[in-house]
RNA sequence: GCGCCCGUAGCUCAGUUGGAUAGAGCAACGGCCUUCUAAGCCGUGGGUCAUAGGUUCGAAUCCUAUCGGGCGCGCCA
């Protein structure tokens, strides 16, 4: 149910019959204060100025044409045009029902399944994932997560960056390493980190041995079988180390997810000789260039966009027309979605235009590139340790688990070691991922690690408890979840956590369009408010026995329970029964 | 220099295609546990939506300028 989509979609119908264009904004939103009633339908007034008519008028003849008197108690025209509606409480009650009977909890059959391809993650190979890593990470997965709930066909895809110069570099330091007679696995990969910043410090400083790693650079693209066996070693290391992060953090992503750039490189000659072809690119000072005069400054001057350097090398933007190719044509997206930082925003945009001119892309398919902005300390600055480091992913969310420990025991008093161990992981990831996920600003965002490991207020622990809550009632009912008895809406508190129920849909739905999971968030964090309220105000055993009042309690109790848990899972985000 | 993103309560953030009196959480203050889990609930205070113009029935939202912050701009990814 699209209560939002249905009033629209009413609205739409009685436009065409006052000779509006069917594509006229109804404007329908939800409410924004509890006196407007639900939701208001906003486009007569618009849509008066269109007519030259005047807007109450407008207001009335649509309101008589939209005939809600089936699922609204109250229908009000207010101020310049605004057409109020208040939802009827039976008829709230009918939706919920159905919600109640429905694996899908109400939420409709996707009419038109979608391909879409999801780009996200990317941890950099060689380096141990740090908070940095965390946004595109989550976000990712849950908009994937959310992609699948609704019906859609999705591929992950987790680009990983493995085949440039820093491999070199990596192979020249091990072969150095190797030759002193260093045991492979317990030493020189046991920390990675560590042995990219000797490798680096050497790059930088040591003479020759930036020009020894070029070398094995050329060695290993033109398929050199012992730097191929020594490239691998790292790559298996570093993915290693990323599955245990993503299993830590629910993360769906699996090896069959890792698509490298190293995997287009066959594909990197043809298309450059195709936009070269074309004249899409052009060779200038000695690499080949696109041109684009989309992107032009004010003096008309286009952007440049290499996709061959001076002396054949590719580049990540060929790599990335590659990924287009083979998304659009060979996997045949309907859409593309890139999670990355802003500063790549014009990187991708160049990639698209020319993508695009070059018919990589198909035109119906979208690319859309879904930035976020850049770590900030908590002094606004951009973020760095005390040592002027990374935080690295593993340990903030081992620090979140102990935290959570204490408090688990704390405030628990009847659980076993296990149990405790439990929650405190659910608790403590939970809370980092709902940390970051709760917002999505394009601006830049500040890391700040208490914030990160907050358990009170709208955090996921507060989504939990409210959880273990609901399941603790029905617990003591001793109810299935598939208890069913008719459900009868009278106190306020219990008609609004009915209208929260019912906007799961909407939610869903806004959260695709926009590929921001913070929307999401924000609706659990209400739907769980609103439970608290009404568990407050509205008495469920203690009720008992007035049976149709306390059964019909019950089955708001369990629809927001089922919620929650879908809801939470959709974000990658664990439940339990107690806490 | 040019371009992109951003500026909302003391702090962290919401604010759906322009909508009515700009909302949460944290922090502060005052209530609520012999009663379904107090990681909770109820209440109070707190704002020139950076600034100045403009567009219109109506602007935090759209346009222009200024100030402040972040980022990006040919052979890294």
């Amino acid at each position: 149910m699209n209560i939002k989509q249905l009033l629209a979609n009413k609205t739409q119908d009685a436009f065409i019959k006052l000779g509006l264009p069917a594509e006229t904004n109804p404007a329908v939103t939800q409410s924004t204060r509890p006196e407007f009633g639900d939701y208001q339908i906003n486009g007569a007034m618009s849509a008066a100025k269109q007519l030259k008519t005047n807007p109450r008028q407008l207001a009335e003849q649509l309101v008589a044409l939209l005939a809600l008197d089936d699922l609204a108690s109250k229908v009000e025209i207010a101020g310049p045009g605004f057409i109020n509606v208040t939802l009827k409480p039976e008829w709230l009650a009918g939706e919920l029902a159905k919600a109640a009977s429905d694996a899908r909890l109400g939420v409709s059959a996707n009419p038109q399944p979608q391909t879409v391809v999801v780009d996200y993650s990317a941890p950099n190979l060689a380096k141990e994932m740090h908070v940095g890593h965390l946004r595109s990470t989550i976000i990712g997965d849950a908009v994937v997560r959310t992609l699948e709930f609704w019906g859609d066909k999705v591929i992950r895809q987790n680009h990983m960056g493995d085949w440039g110069t820093q491999f070199g570099m990596l192979i020249a330091h091990l072969e150095d390493k190797l030759a002193e007679g260093v045991d492979l696995e317990s030493v020189a990969l046991a920390d990675l980190e560590d042995f990219y910043r000797q490798a680096k410090k050497r790059f930088d400083d040591e003479a020759g041995f930036a020009d020894k790693s070029r070398d094995y650079v050329v060695k290993l693209q033109s398929g050199d079988a012992h730097c191929q066996k020594l490239w691998q070693l790292f790559i298996d290391t570093s993915v290693k180390h990323s599955n245990e992060v993503y299993q830590k953090l629910n993360v769906t992503l699996t090896d069959a997810d890792i698509k490298p750039e190293s995997a287009y490189n066959p594909m990197l000659q043809p298309i450059v000789d195709q936009l070269v072809a074309a004249g899409i690119a052009v060779e200038d000072q000695g690499a080949l260039v696109v041109f684009l005069s989309e992107l032009a400054d004010k003096e008309g001057k286009p952007s440049p966009f290499i996709i061959q350097k001076t002396g054949g090398g590719f580049l990540y933007a060929t790599t990335d027309l590659a990924a287009c190719q083979y998304r659009s044509q060979q996997l045949a997206a309907d859409r593309i979605i890139i999670f990355t930082d802003a500063r790549q925003a014009l990187h991708f945009k160049q990639v698209e235009l020319t993508a695009r001119k070059a018919g990589l892309l198909r035109a119906d398919t979208a690319y859309d590139h879904c930035p976020f902005g850049t770590m900030m300390g908590e002094d606004g600055k951009p973020f760095k340790t005390r040592t002027g480091g990374t935080v690295k992913l593993a340990e903030l969310l081992e620090e979140a688990v102990v935290r959570a420990d204490a408090v688990v025991r704390e405030k628990s008093s009847e659980l076993s070691e296990q149990e405790i161990a439990e929650i405190a992981r659910k608790v403590g990831i939970g809370a980092v991922k709902f940390a970051d996920l709760s917002k999505n600003r394009t601006s830049d965002y500040i890391f700040s690690w208490d914030a990160m490991l907050a358990f009170e207020g709208a955090t996921a622990p507060y989504l939990q408890y409210a959880y273990t809550r609901v399941r603790s009632i029905l617990r003591k009912a001793e109810v299935a979840d598939s208890f069913q008895a008719p459900i009868v809406l009278t106190a306020e508190q219990e008609r609004l956590l009915a209208v929260k129920i019912l906007r799961f849909e909407e939610t869903l739905q806004q959260v695709m369009k926009d590929a921001q999971p913070n929307l999401l968030c924000s609706y659990l964090y209400e739907l769980a408010s609103l439970f608290m309220t009404f568990y407050e105000a509205c008495p469920i055993l203690r009720e008992r026995f007035n049976r149709k009042v306390s059964d019909s309690r019950l089955m708001l109790s369990i629809l927001t329970a089922k919620l929650l848990r879908q809801g939470l899972d959709l974000l990658g985000i664990e439940v339990m029964e107690r806490m």
